[in-house]
DNA sequence: GAGTGGTCTAGACCACCAA
DNA sequence: TGGTGGTCTAGACCACTCA
């Protein structure tokens, strides 16, 4: 079960905690939201002492995977709480306002994946998809034109009924609806012109220049699960990158 | 000298070591690249155990301003050692090759702060400056037009014949002349159209779509010590961004 | 082999939260 | 008041590096 040899492929043990962690995770065992057993459970279900499993969460918290709460228990960490919605979204406006974001669906039609998005999503060539258009608006005013591509199997009876019970906000529904939590995202920035679609819905010039943001998000296993191509007028916002 | 009461501002050991430990960082007791005192040591002069001491450079280690390598030691780190140059450089072609960077120093002036200048690096309005210009080339080709502000009093005697006898890395320039290194960086993206002076420079046509790369950069106790502007030709590089 | 960081344990005690 | 995570300690042993 446990490995504590010192054989050649040698792993600590916190590490092998850690990945049984992510098993049960994956497994659905505790989903988004709920409170996993506490330190000392653990500790006696792996057969190991309290600060060995401590030093596994303490990685998966660093992950935002899991969350600490003090006196309270560690739980799943979701998309769904205040204050961590969006945690994704990078773009703030110039002067630090808040604002209001609202979603405007323009489409959520089924496609075939080509060999583009099967390389991106790991997916066979003409597996189903499911691609969603909308346009997200900040306090009023349109921002960023959002294309979203999921391979369609793991979101059975996603439709723009669903996107719209959901108020658009998908990271949630993934989770709530599906059970799938996205934990990690990979964005390649670029800036570009205004084609004659883009330029319509934001209603800009043609050629206006255009912050484009293409994200493959992943789940657990780093499994690539979703592709979203955003394009940001960046007027009067930015995107916020922290370097250490 | 170590606080172990349970006062109102109860701060844990290890954060109070964690401070110790970054004074003598800022008063230069271990420059960039030294190795630091072992854990031993420093738990015998602090007075605490060990595994306190090690969870004070944990935390300094993430935040990758201490380097940990196992049999050796513990070392300050630097912008300086292969493999970690460049470290805040983001931009990476869109194949994925390997490049070489090379500077090309525009101009090296001394100016003075305005309203603006003095505000993001905390100085009085009027303070001396040291603006610099310069092109980046990837693989030969133009591609960053970069405009560099710090403030004149810390970097002495910096000059264009400085720059360019440090190969145009400022970073490991700022370090190794002026032992003065940045830990941590903002940048704030946009994208915009190229004005005369850029699509000259950078040979493009007016207008064209640049990413705007605006990066204020600090030093240990988070005080800002240079702003930077990079504009950015994106057509096969873009800018890379991990979210988690 | 000596010295460094890395892992693991067991136990004591503190801070926080809810009932 | 009891349960949770958070801190701190002391000590044993392992893995890596270098002379």
């Amino acid at each position: 079960m446990i490995d504590k040899s010192n054989a050649p492929n040698y792993r600590p043990l916190y590490d092998q905690i850690k990945v049984l962690l992510t098993q049960s995770l994956i497994g659905g065992e505790w989903r988004p939201g709920e409170m996993i057993p506490s330190e000392i459970d653990l500790a006696g279900r792996f057969k190991v002492s309290q600060g060995t499993v401590r030093k596994a969460i303490d990685s998966l918290a660093g992950e935002n995977i899991l969350i600490r709460r003090q006196g309270k228990g560690t739980f799943v960490a979701t998309h769904n709480e205040e204050g961590i919605k969006l945690r994704f979204l990078r773009l703030t406006a110039a002067n630090g306002q808040k604002e209001v974001l609202q979603n405007e669906l323009i489409s959520c039609n089924k496609s075939k994946a080509d060999a583009h998005f099967a390389k991106i999503l790991e997916l066979k060539a003409s597996a189903a998809l499911i691609e969603v258009k909308r346009l997200l608006t900040f306090s009023g005013r349109p921002l960023i034109y959002d294309h979203v591509v999921i391979p369609a199997a793991p979101f059975k009876g996603l439709n723009s009924t669903r996107i719209e019970e959901n108020q658009g906000s998908l990271y949630s529904m993934y989770e709530t609806e599906y059970g799938i939590r996205m934990i990690r995202a990979e964005e390649r920035l670029t800036a570009v012109a205004a084609n004659a679609e883009v330029a319509e819905v934001l209603g800009l010039k043609l050629g206006a220049p255009l912050l484009s943001i293409e994200r493959v998000s992943y789940t657990y296993g780093d499994k690539p699960m979703e592709w979203r191509l955003g394009l940001c007028l960046t007027d009067d916002h930015h995107y916020m990158s922290e370097l250490e």
